[in-house]
DNA sequence: CGGATCGAC
DNA sequence: CTATGTCGATCCG
């Protein structure tokens, strides 16, 4: 589905983006980008989603603040070793990159809203959206032209086009046109991924090759013409299908097939984008759209070039608030995001900056993984205000929907996550995980209900003013764990009791709460009566206060009498889950301890270990397991470090003060700052100078042998650039180009930009931006810390207040 | 693990 | 009147 705010890096701030204000590139008929600011503007002021929205702006705002301190501490050095490191990352990346895949995005154009307009001829040539009045899924072309997006409430769309037909969803026929078209693309990749209903990628290059071999008549396919003024049942009869088409072999003629057969079967378009890999076919499909298609031949140059120029926003997993942050540095398109990777990789967590980098190279997955296990479930329902004893009801409902879905799955849970969002639209989330783990709604509701009634009784004795609640389950059991889990001691607790890691202290009862819940809704009460029966027995309570240990206690003992008059009561250890046929509970307790110490050395006999201990001390026991489970994630390393030759096994200063000539034995390594997209420099730093660390270290200069990949239009052999300005400097000379790294470094040279690095466009905008846009739309654009400390500030305030004015 | 946030459809 | 529902991922504490 189209996002709302796609393709709209260049209106004015975040807060607009997020309202759904849009550019619109020629309003012949629709509205100007002007006139639909406003009437949303108009609309949004004083609601309380507006005053959300005003919120979370302001906290991105903050985060904002935070990194540009962060930048500010940036020192030289440190972004001279940042530079090194990401060079010889991107020449790792570059080398291994891989055009050899074919991938395909497709794309139905504005789907559920060409669907209900093939469905109601009556529409055609009307603005239309389909959804509600609350909430748009999507909109037809005409309407868009009105300001009227996917992901905008009805009501201002209305606002916008008062002749907008709304329809509502009708999610049947989707799936059932999805399939269609999914039968299609079967054909093509049987691996195929869809994304949504109207969606998919495929990777086609099996088929491509195979396709080479085929005789026309596999690739010929007849035009059926439709009659607009038939209606379906005549299209049956009058359709004979005389003209053949013929498709060729190519990657293009493949997809204009498909293309074409999908049209012919569901009388719907789509838009495709072919290239080497998922993330740069997905910005293609969007290229010519609707309608059309877009090919990326796989080559580095036209990748590079695809890139070049494209707003960071247009990549897939950039969102408002990243583009509005890279955007406080200065990054708009990609070759600027590559411009600052340096940077980028001081202030932004590794796994961002890796992304970031990936994708400025214009590098991303060539093949199609099918979705792993699934790792929540959940269901959430917005409503109207309603009262406490309603929302247990609504609680237990959603509880009860979830239980279904999971018994579908056949699965059990371990988290339970209630959500809740007030009439302020602000959104909190309560989680507990259990021992036992749960599938049924009585279970899961034993769990939610704690979740919500502690909430209430964080604001008693006002109520909570909700407009959403959801529950989500997680952390399911695999196979394995689902046998363990009906043998273990957890199931002498009866199903659905947990172990709650919050709420230590005695809760008041639901009854005590609500006296008269019950007798409130009536429609919620007849589900809830017959519920209740089961479900108070079942769900008295298990926190682990006193009086629940106690519980926990007559309940394992319970099961002693029955079988055996206690001589020989077999436990299961809910820590290593072997069975102890000890004879009695203190002995029992004993192990688990030990178990849950780790050490089943011989005990130290502590008779006052009592239930309450080990269970929190299970509870705790489960927490540390699954934090040994995570990989620990390498630190960025910022510091300045040593580093082991490989060769003579030395320690060497890391700082990259350029070795002379002689040590530099070498491969070409670029330390150009428009890789890709400009002249770049092909010297090596000597490797001992290279800060990174010591395995990437060992592998690359193993490699160090082969030859590096060159870059599409490096043409001269010997150009250094300059890490610090990231200009060329025209000396060969490393003695003369150290110098000028330095003086670079102590003086911040930045300003000092030759002429012919202008021509070649590998300037920051920021740096040569002295025109007369700042202030306006552009305010603030950031310049290195050496010449600007004014802009910075202008920078983060350049928000919603201005657009109030 | 729990909570908040982002991003996509 | 009237601003979704579901899911995965990541970051921080």
């Amino acid at each position: 589905m189209e996002n709302a705010d796609k393709g709209n890096a260049s209106s004015r701030e975040g807060l607009l983006l997020r309202l759904g204000l849009n550019d619109n590139k020629a309003g012949m008929q629709g509205l100007d980008k002007e006139k639909i600011n406003k009437i949303i503007m108009e609309a949004s002021k004083g609601s309380k989603f507006y005053e959300n929205e005003l919120k979370k702006d302001q906290q991105v705002n903050e985060r904002i603040e935070k990194i540009l301190k962060l930048k500010s501490k940036v020192t030289d050095q440190q972004l001279m070793k940042a530079q090194i490191k990401m060079d010889k990352l991107a020449m790792k990346l570059d080398q291994s990159r891989d055009l050899s895949c074919t991938i395909v995005h497709i794309d139905m154009d504005a789907f559920y809203a060409a669907v209900e307009l093939r469905d109601n001829p009556e529409l055609r040539d009307k603005p239309i959206a389909v959804g509600s009045m609350s909430m748009l899924s999507t909109s037809n072309y005409h309407a868009r032209r009105f300001g009227v997006r996917a992901a905008m409430p009805g009501f201002i769309a209305k606002k916008l086009c008062p002749h907008l037909t709304i329809v509502p969803l009708n999610f049947k026929k989707y799936e059932e046109v999805s399939k269609e078209v999914r039968e299609i693309l079967a054909e093509y990749d049987s691996h195929f991924m869809p994304m949504g209903l109207d969606e998919a990628y495929l990777n086609i290059t099996e088929y491509l090759e195979e396709r080479k071999n085929w005789p026309e008549d596999k690739r010929q396919h007849f035009i059926k013409t439709y009659n607009s003024a038939l209606n379906e049942q005549q299209h049956q009869q009058s359709t004979t299908q005389i003209k053949p088409v013929v498709f060729g072999a190519s990657a293009e003629e493949v997809v204009e097939e498909i293309r074409f057969r999908i049209e012919q079967k569901t009388r719907l378009t789509a838009s495709a984008g072919i290239a080497p890999n998922t993330m740069l076919a997905k910005m293609c499909s969007d290229k010519n759209k609707p309608n059309g298609q877009y090919r990326i031949p796989p080559e580095r140059e036209a990748v590079m070039n695809f890139i070049k120029d494209l707003a960071i926003r247009k990549v897939p997993g950039i969102g408002k608030v990243t583009e509005k942050m890279l955007k406080a540095l200065n990054i708009v398109t990609c070759s600027e995001l590559y411009q600052q990777r340096a940077l980028i990789s001081l202030l932004f967590s590794e796994t961002s900056w890796r992304n970031f980098l990936e994708i400025s190279l214009g590098l991303g997955s060539t093949h199609l993984e099918r979705d792993g296990e699934r790792k929540s479930m959940s269901t959430e329902r917005t409503f109207n205000e309603i009262s406490a004893a309603e929302q247990y009801s609504l609680c237990q409902e959603l509880c009860s929907d979830l239980a279904q879905d999971l018994k579908k799955e056949g699965l059990k849970a371990r988290t339970v996550t209630l959500k809740l969002k007030n009439v302020n639209f602000e959104v909190k989330t309560r989680a507990t995980t259990v021992m036992s783990a749960v599938s049924t709604e009585e279970e899961i509701f034993a769990v939610a209900k704690d979740l919500l009634r502690s909430e209430m009784e964080a604001v008693a004795p006002q109520p909570l003013r909700l407009r959403l609640m959801g529950i989500r389950v997680s952390g399911f059991l695999n196979e394995e764990e689902k046998k363990y889990q009906q043998k273990s001691i957890v199931n002498f607790l009866e199903p659905g009791k947990h172990i709650s890691t919050t709420g230590l202290f005695p809760r008041k009862s639901e009854e005590e709460i609500f006296p008269n819940a019950s007798e409130k809704e009536s429609f919620f009460n007849k589900k809830r009566a017959t519920r209740q029966q089961t479900n108070q027995a079942a769900s008295l309570n298990m926190s682990p206060n006193k009086q629940n240990l106690q519980d926990m206690k007559s309940l394992v003992k319970s099961v002693e009498p029955a079988e055996n008059n206690g001589a020989h009561q077999i436990f299961i250890c809910p820590v290593c889950f072997e069975e102890h046929q000890d004879s009695t509970l203190e002995a029992f307790n004993r192990h688990i301890d030990r178990c849950l110490s780790g050490t089943l050395e011989e005990d130290i006999t502590d008779n006052s270990k009592s239930w309450e201990n080990t269970t929190e001390l299970s509870v705790n026991m489960e927490k540390e397991e699954c934090q040994k489970d995570k990989t620990s994630k390498p630190q960025i390393e910022v510091q300045p470090a040593e580093i082991v030759d490989n060769a003579t096994n030395r320690s060497t200063d890391i700082f990259p003060k350029l070795q002379d000539d002689e040590h530099s034995r070498e491969s070409e390594c670029s330390l150009s700052s428009n890789f890709g997209f400009d002249t770049c420099a092909k010297q090596d730093f000597p490797s001992n100078v290279l800060s990174v660390e010591k395995e990437e270290y060992f592998e690359e200069s193993s490699s160090s042998e082969i030859k590096l990949p060159c870059f599409p239009d490096a043409t001269e052999n010997k150009v250094l650039v300059c890490p610090v300005c990231n200009l060329e400097q025209k000396t060969t000379d490393l003695a003369l180009f150290n110098r000028h790294v330095d003086v670079c470094l102590n003086k911040g040279i930045i300003k000092q930009l030759t002429e012919e690095s202008k021509s070649l466009g590998i300037l920051d905008r920021g740096q040569n931006s002295t025109n007369s846009t700042v202030g306006k739309k552009r305010s603030g654009t950031l310049v290195p810390q050496s010449t600007s400390k004014k802009a910075k500030s202008n920078n983060s305030k350049c928000t919603i207040e201005s657009f109030f004015k």
